[in-house]
DNA sequence: GAGTGGTCTAGACCACGAG
DNA sequence: TCGTGGTCTAGACCACTCA
């Protein structure tokens, strides 16, 4: 096994230390691909597979026709589940805008498994894209069995992950008695590699969440789609028997 | 932005029907290199590139002057903390193998953060590597503070996370008050991947774990590595209110 | 149109593994 | 020793962006 650094590796390492001291500092485009072939004396594929790295840890942004860019830091998103206070929270940076869509689907077959509905039942969707600057760090679509009574949301959120809805059913009177969720790890898909500017190599957190009224049906299904190294999930669990002397 | 997939897309996509429809049974061999660049009438590179993408999947393992080949397929772990059990299970397979290695070691700087002790506090590290068949499948590493009392762990575990830890600890009475679980993803280290079996391109879930006892001090700090598409995580959450309602 | 990144090729050398 | 995969090179063509 071969134990030193191979050549795109170590070209990667070169620049990330100059990302990490701001001699690239963000939104600054990095010399070109041509550029750099002199800089280490390699060629363009050994290059572009050091460019690779950096991009799957999130540090650069590729546009194609115009370079290389570092891309702006970002803070990273919590996503928590906490039994005590029994809703689902996420803490974010202030400076996020989250523009919001909704329209109404029916469901596919990914989606009545999901929820536990037949097919083609008519779902409002939300879907939530979160941007810190120009570039976008999370997507988060949310269902809502039609039957389901649902307030409005705003047009534009404070939470990225789309806690609006959550709160729009509680407050319009649903309760949630129990919530699942469901979290993998997986490369970005090519169609989310686009919208959030990453590349198919990238890992992102996939988080499945479903909640259930007290009678056990899905009043809402969530998923979510982050980029690996902006998010994190933390869960904390409290035991109960504990909390129960102390009630 | 171009939408028809790319060459070592598309060789990707065939190989892979190949080994969905068992054409390439698990632990067979793919035909070399050399002749997948005869068979799809591509260059080493492109055929590589198509490689990576199954390597990532989890399809095949790459054995460096061997050959590539079908990987075992692996039953998902699911790595839950339910709150009303208290204590944290992993559901697994039957037919798995689980090797112990313990030793004393001394905390280092990542360490004494998350167990929140002085470096080069002392610490007992359990290791747990779980093998399905020959190919290796998950990594977690246990520490317990040295000022904890341990009781012994049996030297081949059910368990591939490490419960066993966690079960003896309670055993010998030390109680755990709360867990907090912090879940990642990210691409494997070069270290992982060797240990693994798979790609540095392969994402891997990251759980890392503490359990305090009442008086707030951390009795036990998991690390777990998983690959993607071998793990998941569950949480549920019930309503409190309702179980409080219910005692 | 000029410059950029995205893809692909043909060929080379090396390191590893098994007979 | 020989076939395998791991790495690297030099060059080409295309697609995209922006002036």
């Amino acid at each position: 096994m071969l134990m030193v650094a191979n050549r795109y590796t170590h070209i990667a390492d070169q620049l990330r230390v100059q990302i990490g001291r701001g001699l690239l500092a963000a939104d600054d485009r990095l010399p070109s691909e041509a550029e750099l072939m002199t800089e280490f004396g390699a060629s363009r594929p050994t290059v572009r597979l050091a460019l690779d790295i950096l991009q799957n840890e999130g540090l650069i942004v590729r546009r194609h026709g115009s370079g290389n860019f570092v891309r702006q830091p970002v803070e990273r998103i919590t996503y928590t589940d906490d039994k005590l206070s029994e809703d689902t929270r996420t803490t974010v940076a202030a400076a996020v805008k989250v523009p919001v869509s909704t329209k109404v689907v029916e469901a596919d077959n990914s989606l009545c498994v999901l929820l536990g509905v037949p097919r083609d039942t008519r779902l409002t969707e939300y879907v939530y894209r979160s941007y810190q600057g120009s570039t976008p760090y999370s997507l988060a679509r949310i269902y809502v069995p039609a039957g389901v009574l649902a307030a409005d949301v705003p047009r534009t959120s404070a939470s990225p992950l789309g806690d609006d809805v959550r709160a729009a059913l509680t407050s319009s009177g649903v309760q949630l008695a129990a919530t699942q969720s469901r979290i993998t790890a997986r490369l970005a898909t090519a169609e989310e590699a686009r919208t959030l500017q990453i590349g198919t190599g990238t890992a992102v957190l996939d988080i499945e969440r479903v909640s259930l009224d007290p009678a056990g049906r899905v009043v809402e299904a969530a998923l979510l789609v982050l980029p690996s190294y902006s998010a994190q999930a933390v869960f904390t669990t409290h035991s109960l028997v504990r909390d129960l002397e102390a009630a």
